[in-house]
RNA sequence: ACGCCAGUAGCUCAAUUGGCAGAGCAGCUGAUUCCAAAUCAGCAGGUUGGGGGUUCAAGUCCCUCCUGGCGUGCCA
């Protein structure tokens, strides 16, 4: 069974375009991978100053995995935060001793962060390199990304062969996984749905600003009685996105567009009517797990058991490899 | 460590010799619309970085601290 090695950040409010993105993703190989997941509670120290912010975020981030289908339950898999496995900042000393400078230089997310006005901070430069001890911690075989982190991989792996090639063989060099980009969604504005433009819908709001919500995506004027082509439509693709290309809902409502008569305030109402059926068993296990604060504090103890145990036999490897 | 510049609404910025803290954008509500967008009407938004002082009156002047940027120096 292959190893699977995937972080998450403790950005606060999860959105569709994550479960469809990534989320969908895990849930479905968890089934037949070896899943190590960890909160990136190290990661998210380089943008945020809010201590009851990060730590309430890291816990909900952690809650909406779970609750959107994530399977914590022993051998399948191990959800951790990255803090409680401190093997890996040792991890990153080390690999950060083998990183020539200019490779952080090079990596494009911290120069677009720094163009995008964020403030450079060392953790913010080094960020690849403990990236890349989170990886290298649990000798993963596969890390699925989006095309933004592959860089990053690639980075891990450099970094990787270079330990490897001065002090012996000791980290496993992992693949990555492109995730399929399919998986984008567009949000409420059209542009890419993301946090940062504010244009998510977020499939835990109640129903009531949910609808208001997905009312609010913008359309063209085509009027009702009119032919549409739902290729260029956002609520169309929010929906194919979500229900999936092959279902049979999408294409009916596909049919729907382009046979005219159907306007635009019907595809929204098929699209909310979509997102409550489909979160509807997430929505009330988050409220389940949001009421069981003891449970989510035991997934986390036996994931970070799991991880700390991996990181452990590897992180004795660097060391004797190195000559500590 | 010293020096210089800056800090005003979520964002970008105004505010005359010290004289009622404002605008644009974003946001929210309503009208309109199949739903949106656009437009119109309305609403909300602030310890002017913190504290102290001068004054009838401080965003504005003085002191001090904090944060950020830039520069110089010092130690290793």
């Amino acid at each position: 069974m292959k190893r699977v090695l995937s972080g998450i950040q403790p950005s606060g409010q999860l959105h569709v375009g994550n479960f469809a993105g990534a989320i969908r993703q895990f849930v479905e190989m968890q089934r037949d991978h070896e899943m190590y997941v960890f909160v990136a509670s190290y990661h998210a120290l380089t943008s945020t100053r809010d201590p009851r912010k990060l730590s309430e975020n890291i816990r909900q981030v952690v809650i909406d995995y779970i609750a959107f289908g994530l399977d914590p339950a022993p051998g399948k898999v191990n959800i951790y935060l990255q803090h409680d496995v401190p093997e890996v900042t040792e991890l990153c000393w080390l690999l950060s001793c083998v990183c020539p400078k200019h490779m952080m230089d090079k990596a494009t997310s911290f120069k677009d962060k720094v163009s995008k006005g964020l403030q450079a901070s060392i953790g913010l430069y080094v960020y690849p390199i403990l990236q890349a001890a989170d990886i290298l911690s649990v000798d993963p075989d596969l890390v699925p990304v989006g095309s933004d982190q592959v860089q990053h991989v690639e980075i891990t792996r450099d970094l990787a062969m270079k330990f490897n090639h001065y002090f012996g063989e000791t980290f496993k060099v992992p693949a990555h996984k492109l995730r399929e980009e399919a998986g984008t969604l567009p949000g409420v504005d059209g542009q890419k749905m993301s946090k940062s433009y504010g244009n998510t819908i977020d499939p835990f709001m109640a129903e009531k600003p949910l609808r208001k919500r997905i009312m609010s995506i913008v359309t063209d004027s085509t009027p009702v009685e009119d032919p549409k082509d739902p290729t260029q439509c956002t609520v169309f693709q929010i929906f194919r996105g979500l229900a999936g290309a092959n279902d049979p809902r999408t294409a009916e409502l596909e049919q729907r567009y382009r046979a005219g008569g159907m306007g635009y305030g019907d595809a929204k109402k098929a699209l909310f009517e979509l997102i409550l059926e489909e979160f509807g068993s997430a929505r009330r296990k988050r409220v389940e797990l949001m009421n069981d604060p003891g449970y989510i504090e035991t997934v986390l103890r036996h994931g970070a058991a799991a991880a700390r145990a991996k990181a452990r036999e590897v992180t004795d490897r660097a060391r004797k490899a190195c000559g500590l």
